[in-house]
DNA sequence: TAAGTGATCTCT
DNA sequence: GAGATCACTTAA
């Protein structure tokens, strides 16, 4: 993997490796968001809490029945963003991982001080004007290395939420992370 | 605890 | 085209 310094954008092939494994240590990175607004002051948010969606295999994946308009930037290239409206009202952000034509995704569901899904992007004004954008160089959304390294004693994994109809054994994967800061 | 909300997908 | 589904949030 390409080195890295504290403020650079992580380069495409942080993502280019398993789905669980760059899960793992996205945690505690930087979530930078360049306001559209006035001043295009740039947001940076730790990353905190994160779910892995994991190939064609996995049911609680969107890409689990195969491509579709919605879910082929999944099957892309690593390091780009996949961004959907989930029940008609909220934005959700995720980051595509793992090589082309394996479709496996990370689901971003808190940065910062901000829990939810919803409402991370709700608060960085992000909605289909992301999708497909670059998360490995600084585009309008894009993560950076800040030095930090999380240990595992802050990681709490759970499964995952929101998923229970799609049955065993995916329902209770613990792929959901979540990191406790001390 | 349930409704709101609308794109997306799977059938006709 | 119609109907079911849905990786959530909020108010009650």
């Amino acid at each position: 993997m390409t080195r890295v310094s504290k403020g650079d954008p992580l380069g495409a092939d942080f993502f280019d490796r398993p789905t669980l494994e760059v899960t793992r240590d996205l945690l505690g990175k930087n979530l930078c968001c360049r306001s559209a607004g006035q001043g295009r002051k740039i947001i940076r948010l730790r990353l905190t809490e994160l779910e892995a969606y994991d190939g064609p295999d996995d049911k609680a994946c969107h890409a689990h029945r195969g491509k579709t308009p919605r879910n082929a930037i999944m099957f892309g290239p690593p390091g780009y963003w996949y961004v959907y409206l989930c029940y008609g009202v909220h934005w959700l952000l995720n980051i595509v991982v793992g090589p082309e034509d394996y479709p496996a995704a990370v689901l971003i569901r808190g940065a910062g001080d901000i829990e939810g899904p919803g409402r991370l992007t709700r608060a960085l004004g992000i909605d289909k004007s992301h999708n497909h954008l670059p998360a490995h160089k600084k585009s309008g959304l894009w993560i950076e290395e800040n030095g930090l390294a999380v240990p595992e004693n802050e990681i709490t994994r759970t499964p995952r939420i929101g998923i229970d109809s799609v049955g065993q054994p995916w329902a209770k994967k613990p792929y959901r992370m979540v990191w406790h800061p001390e």
